[in-house]
DNA sequence: CGGTTTTGACCCGCGC
DNA sequence: GCGCGGGTCAAAACCG
């Protein structure tokens, strides 16, 4: 679960959407993104909460056999990653140093309280260090740090 | 011009 | 066998 304003969720790889549907718990359609890399071949469903417009689920399937792509100090290019096999581990703990994301609406509005919004879900917490390492291979589930419950 | 988004149609699995 | 729900595809439209 992410609290987000924004559909569009710069999580650090591009996306491309494929389909949207209307689900009947929410009032809000769910949307499904697939990663524009053709060897990734990661899906992604967003959809929003019927309760809490500013909560995205966002559901993701499968992982990233490459690093993203929106890193400016990582300097890694999605477009040559030789993916051989999968499940490649060290591929999973995100870091934002400074991207901003370019949401179109003034971050006031509905974020008023706090919460560092989603691109902060992935910032590796240095909690409980001393026996988790940052290999997780990040499966479903997985990749969600167990620090952004706030509901 | 290329890549992406949009939207309806189509397909598949499941329940009755 | 039919209906429903969920998921995916594909053609057209749009944007940079």
């Amino acid at each position: 679960m992410t609290k987000s304003e924004v559909d569009h969720l710069e999580d650090g790889y591009r996306w491309r959407k494929y389909g949207q549907k209307a689900v009947k718990n929410s009032p809000f359609p769910r949307s499904y993104y697939r990663c524009t890399n053709s060897k990734c071949l990661v899906k992604k469903r967003v959809e929003r909460s019927s309760e809490d417009p500013t909560i995205v689920i966002t559901t993701y399937e499968g992982q990233h056999c490459h690093h993203s792509v929106a890193f400016p100090r990582g300097g890694l290019i999605s477009h040559e990653a030789p993916c051989g096999g999968q499940l490649t581990p060290a591929v999973s703990q995100f870091y934002h140093p400074g991207v901003q994301l370019h949401r179109e609406i003034p971050l006031s509005i509905t974020q008023a309280h706090q919460a560092p919004i989603d691109v902060g879900g992935f910032r590796s917490e240095p909690e409980s260090t001393t026996s988790k390492p940052p290999t997780d291979e990040g499966l479903l589930g997985d990749i969600v740090p167990p620090g952004m419950r706030n509901r």
